[in-house]
RNA sequence: CGGGGUGUAGCGCAGUUGGUAGCGUUCCUGGUUUGGGACCAGGCGGUCGCCCGUUCGAGUCGGGUCGCCCCGACCA
């Protein structure tokens, strides 16, 4: 069962490669043989049906409820909203057959052409449309609503280039949908979610993100608003994290989705949409990991704690077996997943090397040394310090190293991206820089000419309008025209 | 879809003027090891991406074709 382990490239020397690299050999994905599909392995996963969990009671928290709605959209549904079509028909996959048939040399199947589809389907690319289609009988009264769904699933969207995690044709996410009876209620529950984003980011894969709105340009196709978090990734380059949108009635008005409010009026549903997608992995892994490989936040790290045995004779790893028991029963008393690797085929060298690879926050270290000592080595992954600690309370001594290496991991990323965000007045002063990544707060005069004149030069992008940013008059740095406001511009994923 | 690469063992690669396939690693077996990626010995594993051509003979030369990677356009 050992694994090829190879040194990983630097971050520095070449960023992407490094990544790519981190998340096979950490066993986290791969890529499919199926054009732009990943396969995430059970380690992968694991974060994953982590995070889910998290944010699933945080939804609940909010109210939300859990729903499924079908994988196959009819086209039809999917032309009813102009600017959704237009922003996903280029990237849809569609199913025109139902059936296949054994080929002429029956050595192979072709599509049965008799069995075409009259209207084709669509995978979804998102769910509005059907969501939609089905509010329509769901919704009669303003006492149906706020009708809160959410879903996880599989969305599809035919990419030209993937990368694990962050772009692949299909990827897994959940998106909520929730339809309001007033324009106010739904404009704050869309805000409300994203907060929630915000909160998970930082709280549990503390991973700091700058909340804010996005242009016009850059808004979802149909929304009326889009709310973003944008996090730092370690070149500099922004990710968006998670969007929040509200979409004003143009769903409602799409799909027919009319109640009559209290004074027996008819009035079109408010619609918000909100999602976060297993991208979350590529964040959380270009946020925190080094050369060693990744740096899971102890909140979301599948093994929160190994165990390594140093043995040698039998007599004497029977030994150091029954003093980790008693450890092993304690942490898990605590709620910390522990794992004691005894495995034999082995060395403790690889395993040092193959745990930090893996990023597990915590490692322990017992051999006849410390036997004789009373002594147990503690290794944390996010400094690699070590330190050599009396057995007798290990267990409490674990379980708040756990929560300070949390903390530390999100002070770090803090002061990094703070380290990094630059105001800055002077155009070419920021087309020099802005190639070496990091945030720029700069005017902007809210024209969409000017924001595809930065694009086009820089290939950087206005990420948002953050809303914690003190908002001082001042004028457009490319056209000198008077800006409303400073806005994040990036480089991104 | 443009521009540039590349296809030989699970992975990483070599293969000279054309002569029938090699290295490292992984994996398996046995032994010795075990406080930072162990060592020794033996073993398994390949229609050289695919098709056509040149030739007595093609991994190698020519033509075509397909896949993949990187850089753009598109995007969470």
């Amino acid at each position: 069962m050992a694994k090829e382990l190879d040194f990983l490239t630097k971050r520095s020397v070449d960023y992407s490669k490094w990544y790519n690299e981190l998340v096979v050999k950490a066993d986290l994905a791969e890529q499919s043989d199926v054009r732009g599909c990943m396969v995430i392995k059970p380690y992968g996963y694991a974060i994953w049906e982590k995070m889910q969990r998290i944010l699933d009671d945080m939804f609940k928290a909010t109210g939300v409820q859990n729903a499924y709605f079908p994988l196959l959209i009819p086209k039809s549904f999917l032309s009813k909203e102009a600017e959704h079509v237009e922003g996903f028909a280029k990237e849809c996959a569609v199913v025109t057959h139902y059936r296949l048939k054994t080929n002429e040399t029956h050595d192979g199947v072709v599509v049965d052409p008799s069995a075409k589809l009259e209207e084709e389907l669509i995978i979804r690319p998102t769910s509005e449309t059907i969501i939609w289609n089905t509010y329509k009988n769901w919704i009669h009264s303003y006492r149906d609503l706020p009708l809160l769904c959410n879903q996880w699933c599989n969305v599809m969207r035919w990419e030209m280039r993937t990368r694990l995690f962050l772009r692949t044709s299909e990827f897994l996410w959940q998106e909520g949908h929730t339809a309001h009876a007033t324009r106010e209620e739904a404009e704050e529950r869309a805000q409300q979610m994203l907060k929630v984003y915000a909160n998970f980011a930082e709280k549990y894969m503390a991973v700091p993100v700058v909340q804010g709105v996005k242009s016009e340009t850059e808004r979802f196709a149909g929304a009326l608003d889009t709310y973003t978090i944008e996090a730092m990734m370690q070149d500099g380059k922004a990710l968006q994290s998670g969007t929040s949108h509200f979409l004003g009635q143009n769903f409602g008005k799409a799909f027919d989705v009319q109640f009559l409010n209290k004074e027996n009026k008819p009035e079109y549903a408010w619609a918000t949409s909100w999602g976060v997608s297993t991208r979350l992995m590529g964040a959380l892994i270009m946020t925190h990991s080094d050369d060693n490989g990744l740096v899971l936040p102890p909140a979301l790290a599948p093994i929160q704690v190994v165990i390594i045995p140093i043995g040698g004779k039998p007599e004497q790893m029977e030994a150091v077996n029954a003093a980790v028991a008693p450890i092993v029963e304690q942490l898990q008393q605590m709620g910390i997943s522990v794992k004691y690797d005894n495995a034999d085929n082995k060395r403790p060298g690889f395993k040092f090397a193959d745990y930090e690879l893996k990023g597990v926050p915590v490692r322990l270290v017992l051999g006849a040394r410390d036997l004789e000592n009373g002594t147990i080595e503690v290794m944390r992954r996010d400094t690699l310090e070590k330190e050599s600690r009396q057995i007798e309370g290990i267990a409490e001594y674990v379980k708040q190293l756990l929560d300070e290496i949390q903390e530390n991991i999100f002070q770090k990323a803090v002061k990094f991206r703070d380290e990094h965000i630059y105001e800055c007045d002077n155009y070419e002063d920021f087309k020099e820089r802005v190639k070496d990544g990091g945030f720029f707060l700069c005017h902007w005069d809210g024209t969409a000419e000017t924001e595809a004149k930065i694009k086009e030069d820089t290939q950087a992008t206005i990420r948002c309008v953050p809303f914690n940013v003190e908002q001082t008059p001042g004028v457009d740095m490319v056209s000198g025209k008077p800006a409303k406001c400073r806005v994040l511009i990036a480089r991104s994923y």
